[in-house]
DNA sequence: ACCGAAATTTAGTCATGGCTAAATTATATA
DNA sequence: TATATAATTTAGCCATGACTAAATTTCGGT
């Protein structure tokens, strides 16, 4: 009497996910943008999102955009649990460089049986957040994001915490592990020119410079007056 | 101007997965072993061994039965290393019972890079079996088998150590587990009845009636005389 | 040597998820 | 407000890997 609980692909759990993480950066999710994230056609999203609308995981308003139904957003959210918590795993049990683990991660994500996932978040001790610093979602589907403010925000004299980088090239992500700019790394910025010139900070003893894309990628909490 | 190397799908490698297996047994792969292996039709296996032939991965003599070639048997053998080491690693890295392994490992093991393959083997310090006792293929590709005779094969009085057991059943795996008939478990054959009658072991303290097919599963090391 | 059963292959179909090219709709600009 | 451009959808195609049903081949028994 129970639903017909058809498995979705590992590509409608793709396409859910992206849904999930373009909204979540308040863009709309719109044809281009998602194939673009997804590295598809604008034809093949169309059609999956078709597909996808009579499952009731999305609400498609053609020509517009695309929304997440709860029940679609329930299952992204498994997904990006399984994602990060497989980062997590990656790295602090494997040891795997954090440029390297979202590659991993997203093969195997798709492939994470329920059982399997409580045993990783268990030898893990319940992670809050992936090497990235992005939220684990819990069982439940529960995300906590805290980071408030970006490096390219702060003031010059500014002390602060990493909380979560954004970068998602590994060549951005090896060159800012060099740095030290990783999360939990504290920082002071030194300086920052106006209209989207380079940030001046130290981290540890070393002095950076970084240009404002990359610093608007970093997330941070700004440390309270000392 | 090296070849054109298309990666195999998954399902490609779990052809070739289980006609190296079938005939690691002794057996002919035909097309209804491969079938029930496999778990489709028997359309579906003559369909994929001729993609398999086109791309020089087996030789298929029609109406007779399939080969791996070298290059096809190196396929293989990857797929298998993947498998066990995955399995090894679920059970020993995060204490997954060795009869959930199996299905897990099968998921996983089209999906392990290179890398994640090598961060994996050193985490366990390249072992050489699986936890049900299957050698792990190496790297080059090397597999070492030792055991020689099965439990149904033991007079009685023998003294024998278990290094490997061929059971799949989940079942019979908890129910093997249970009883400590596990690899390196220890036993002394009490008595065995002929012709396929059950035989009585003893392990550690517990005595055991095993029947015929299940001891014909369980390979064992003899003890040499004390 | 033949015959029938079993195994195998062939033929034709389907679902999935890509693609390109063409048609359609929305929108920004003049 | 009309129109050019951009975004989106539609239409039609392809590869993969399943399936069933029908044809074919092999082989054991007489
Ligand atoms: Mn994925
Ligand atoms: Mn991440
Ligand atoms: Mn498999
Ligand atoms: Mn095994």
């Amino acid at each position: 009497m129970a639903n017909k609980i058809a498995p979705l692909s590992a590509a409608m759990e793709d396409y859910l996910k992206a849904i999930y993480l373009v909204r979540g950066s308040a863009a709309a999710a719109t044809t281009m943008v998602l194939a673009a994230t997804l590295g598809v056609s604008a034809a093949s999203v169309t059609n999956m999102i078709k597909k996808l609308a009579v499952l009731k995981l999305v609400r498609h308003a053609p020509y517009h955009g695309v929304e997440l139904t709860p029940a679609g957003e329930k299952i992204a959210l498994e997904i990006v649990r399984h994602h990060r918590l497989l980062e997590a795993f990656l790295h602090d049990a494997l040891g795997l460089p954090w440029d390297e683990v979202h590659g991993e991660a997203h093969k195997l994500e798709h492939v994470l049986s329920d059982n399997l996932e409580d045993h990783i978040a268990e030898y893990l001790g319940d992670p809050s957040v992936d090497p990235h610093g992005d939220p684990i979602p819990t069982k439940a589907g529960v995300v906590v994001t805290s980071a408030q403010h970006t490096l390219a925000e702060l003031a010059p004299g500014a002390r602060a915490v990493i909380v979560r980088v954004g970068a998602q090239d590994p060549a951005h992500l090896r060159y800012l592990r060099e740095l030290g700019l990783v999360p939990q790394a504290r920082l002071v910025v030194l300086a920052c020119a106006p209209f989207g010139g380079p940030v001046r900070v130290r981290v540890r003893t070393r002095q950076v410079a970084l240009d404002e894309p990359l610093a608007r990628q970093i997330w941070v909490n700004v440390a309270r007056k000392k």
